[in-house]
DNA sequence: TTAATCCTGATCATTTTACTCGGCTTTATC
DNA sequence: GATAAAGCCGAGTAAAATGATCAGGATTAA
C-alpha cells in the first residue's frame, strides 16, 4: 500500500515548483540535485505530467519547467493520479478504470476498499501545493 | 497505492471465517473453492495469519481454520498489518518500521503521507469483521 | 556556434509478486 | 492400524513491476 517512487518524487518536484512559483522557468537539473533523484528518472517523471497539463515547459538554454496553474489550483492527488492511475486500493473500484470485478454484489469486501478509496481521495484533493508548502513554513 | 493480493485475498477468507464463526473449524479448500484462490496461496496466508494470533488452526481430518476471537474484535486493519506491514503510503512514516528518514524536518512532504497514513488507518482500525458481513447483508 | 535544456523511445538490472512444489505432521474415521 | 483429510513450512520460480540508465534528437539563449 505504498506510493511509487515516481509518485513521491513528482510530489517533491512539484512542490519544488511551487516554492519557486514566481522565479522563470526551473531547470531539472537543479530539483535532482537538490533533491538527490537521477536527473534522467526525472525527465521520465515530468513527462506525462506536462501533457497532463499540470506543467508548462521551455526549451533550450535557460529553459526549465513552471506550473501550469498557480499552487493552489493543483491538488497533491492531480498528481497522483497522473503519475499512478487512479487513487483506489484495488483495480475493481478505481473511478474510471473500468475493470470491475464480475461479482461486485457478491463481493463480502468491496464496501471496505470503496470507503478506503473515497477517504484516500478526500485528503489528496484537499491538499494542495500551496498547502503543502505552507505546512513546512510554519 | 494497491493492495497486494496477499492482503486482499486475506482480508477475503476472514471474512468467510466471520461468517461461519459459529461452524467448526473451516478447511482452506472450502475457502479456496469458494474465492477462486490457489489453495497453497492461501496456505502462506494464513501461516502469518495464525502466528499474529487473528485465527486458530485445527490439524488433522475435519480439521480446518476459525477466528480466534470474534468478528467485531478483529478489525480490517489487523489484518492488513500482518500481511503487508505497517499502513503507510511511504517508508519513512511508517510506525514501527524503524526507517525514518533523515532530512524529515527539511521534508516538505513529509506531512502529506502523514495525513494520508492517518485517514487510511483510521478506516481500516474502524471497520471490523463484524462490520464487513453486516455490510453486505443489508 | 556552443552550451544548456527539454524530448523521447529503448533497454536493463533488480526486486517484488503471486504463485507452485515437495514433503512432513497431525488426527478423525473406518 | 491404515487411510485420508487437513494443516505446516521451507524452497523454488516465472512474470511483472520498478527504478532506473542510455542514446540521441530538437530547441533556444548567449
Amino acid at each position: 500500500m505504498k506510493v511509487s517512487a515516481k509518485g513521491e518524487y513528482g510530489v517533491r518536484a512539484m512542490a519544488i515548483l511551487a516554492l519557486e512559483f514566481h522565479e522563470g522557468p526551473l531547470p531539472l537539473r537543479v530539483i535532482a540535485e537538490r533533491e538527490n533523484i537521477s536527473l534522467q528518472f526525472l525527465e521520465q517523471i515530468f513527462l506525462p505530467l506536462r501533457r497532463a497539463g499540470l506543467i508548462e515547459s521551455v526549451r533550450g538554454a535557460k529553459g526549465g519547467y513552471l506550473l501550469a496553474k498557480s499552487p493552489d489550483q493543483i491538488r497533491v492527488g492531480d498528481i497522483l493520479r497522473v503519475l499512478e492511475g487512479p487513487i483506489a486500493p484495488v483495480e475493481c473500484v478505481g473511478k474510471g478504470s473500468g475493470k470491475v470485478c464480475d461479482r461486485s454484489d457478491a463481493c463480502l469486501t468491496r464496501g471496505i476498499w470503496e470507503r478506503l478509496r473515497d477517504s484516500m481521495s478526500e485528503v489528496l484533493n484537499d491538499i494542495t501545493l500551496a498547502d503543502v508548502i505552507n505546512m513546512s513554513a510554519d
